[in-house]
RNA sequence: GCGGGCGUAGCUCAAUGGUAGAGCAUCAGCCUUCCAAGCUGAAUGUUGACGGUUCGAGUCCGUUCGCCCGCUCCA
């Protein structure tokens, strides 16, 4: 077992052992890909939340050039009309088992394909689109080439059936409409990874509808809405956080890639001249705002997407990437994506009938034009994963060796509270201690057990700050506060408690 | 999807085909004046599931499920 391997293990059985993360239904055997935050996890998970919504919605940063811009959430239905994901393009050719090409990457519905092969069956098979005359001919013109024969006499000795009855055993042996390579073909495969479900009683193909699968296209479909409600002007973002779907063929790697899962996305429309600028105002952006969260550059590496990669429509792609302890190679947080006028054009086609029907006007020339998208799109689960494997230490000469480091603000508990021992009134100093604290974070209060059992506990959940009360309490009025990270110790009054705290944490 | 490995208490692991156990963790109490100390006690199981062989199965056989690893896949 290799060493990552070990780590990602002492990881997971850590967030189980303290409570951050869960298999979800383990009493039933589990349901892979999917899990639930315990106590820990949910605080974790919600202070990051807390912060992307605090650092971009409520408080943006200045844009380029010092410039300032408005930014508003929503929070949409997690069902959408199924039109929406027509429009989108999630649905359509992806409901229907599909065969990829490896070689040229083309993807075919797998009941549109046909398939020329000599009477005997033997030899090499030509794939074609079915209906496409064009396809065809290129496919009768490549099996007259291999059977050294002309296209007239071809007939003669070929027949065309469908891939669909074909035996997966033998598309080695075909070769693919565009393929110059043969034995490219995948076996077909079904490719919506929707999760469907039915709306009312009816379970017809009527009432069919999907879990949606990003949460960017409740935000387009609003986009209008957000407009003519709240007074935004271009250029101007709108964010929200919440729940997506995908029926993942092979979920793995704890909860990176899961079935069920959070985002956090931004959908930024600008001028279309401008749109380079504030695609890499939010590249830079979405970077900084990770290490600012204590996740070392080093392992943060964005990653420009090539040519090659980005979709037809998308001018610009960086995705997001951080090395986690399960690969050697560093796996997606976020993607910044410029994905131009392809999603609004989309909707205004669909929905409104024209495909300028959001577009906007400029004030300065009075022409009307389509804002283009620039869209950074986080996993809330993958960063929450990512803090954890980034502050999971390791230290055999402390007396708790594992312990985590979490920057402050993500920590899920501030600081613990302790009788140094339960007895000679030091309950009833440390208990409203306590009471006060909690009021302004997140805090525990522990009498049991010995003190480094409970130190210990406070690292393993991360927790930054100590408070021990004890006998010089009750003499000076002072308390020690112990350090999570190197186990330091100093004493202050016990009246400052709340405001070290601040201090240190910087909340 | 293919191949390999593993399934016994929350965790790490025992148990010749013959009464399912230990340590750690948890809880209660004692002790304890700053880093998982000690003592006493308690609680903890459909041995992944189903079927078969047997007087008797955690153990042998079959099936199945789950997890892990490697490939594959990931609009």
């Amino acid at each position: 077992m290799s060493k990552s391997t070990e780590t990602m293990e002492k990881i997971v059985a850590l967030c189980r052992r303290r409570g951050f993360i869960f298999g979800s239904s383990e009493i039933y055997g589990g349901l892979g890909g999917f899990w639930d935050y315990g106590p820990l996890g949910v605080e974790l998970k919600r202070n990051i939340k807390d912060c992307w919504w605090n650092d971009m919605i409520k408080n943006p940063p200045t844009g380029p050039g010092g410039r300032k811009f408005q930014m508003v959430g929503v929070d949409c239905s997690i069902i959408m009309n199924p039109k929406v994901w027509e429009a989108s393009g999630h649905v359509g050719g992806f409901s229907d088992p599909m065969v990829d090409c490896k070689e040229t990457k083309n993807r075919y519905r797998a009941d549109q394909l046909s398939v020329l092969q000599t009477k005997s069956g033997e030899g090499q098979m030509f794939a074609f689109a079915t209906d496409d005359d064009e396809s065809e001919d290129r496919a009768r013109k490549k099996a007259a080439k291999y059977l050294k024969t002309s296209t007239d006499a071809l007939a003669e000795m070929t027949t065309v059936v469908a891939l669909e009855t074909l035996e997966t055993s033998t598309f080695p042996s075909i070769l693919g409409p565009d393929a110059k390579e043969v034995g490219t073909l995948t076996e077909p495969r079904a490719f919506n990874l929707m999760f469907e479900t039915f709306v009312g009683a009816l379970q017809d193909s009527t009432s069919k509808a999907y879990l949606r699968p990003e949460t960017a296209q409740g935000i387009f479909a609003n986009f209008k809405n957000v407009m003519d409600s709240t007074r935004v002007k271009i250029p101007f973002g709108i964010g929200q956080i919440g729940k997506s779907f995908r029926n993942e063929i092979n979920p793995r790697n704890f909860t990176f890639r899961s079935r069920e899962f959070e985002q956090m996305e931004i959908e930024f429309f600008c001028d279309p001249k401008e749109s380079m600028v504030w695609y890499e105002f939010w590249r830079d952006t979405r970077i900084k705002w990770y290490e600012s969260l204590g996740i070392k550059s080093e392992k943060l590496r964005p990653r420009e997407q090539g040519d090659e990669e980005l979709a037809h429509y998308s001018d610009a792609c960086t995705d997001i990437e951080y090395l986690f302890p399960f690969s050697d190679e560093t796996q997606e947080l976020e993607g910044v994506a410029h994905r131009g006028d392809f999603d609004l054009k989309a909707h205004g086609k669909a929905a409104k009938g024209k495909e300028n029907a959001f577009a906007v006007l400029d004030d300065a020339t009075k022409e009307r034009f389509v804002p283009h998208v620039i869209e950074p799109s986080a996993g809330v689960d993958r960063f929450t994963l990512a803090s954890i494997t980034e502050a999971y230490s390791y230290d055999e000469n402390r007396a708790s060796p594992e312990f985590m480091k979490f920057h402050p603000r993500l920590a899920p508990i501030k600081a613990g509270v302790f009788p140094l021992v339960a007895k000679d009134g030091l309950p009833e100093i440390a208990e409203p201690i306590y009471a006060d604290l909690r009021k302004h974070f997140f805090c525990q209060y522990d009498a049991k057990q010995t003190i480094g059992k409970r130190y210990a506990r406070m690292d393993e959940a991360g927790t930054p700050f100590c408070f021990t009360i004890d006998h010089d309490t009750k003499e000076a009025g002072t308390v020690t506060v112990r350090n999570r990270d190197d186990a330091s110790q100093e004493r202050i009054d016990k009246s400052r408690c709340l405001e070290y705290l601040r201090d240190k944490l910087g909340i």
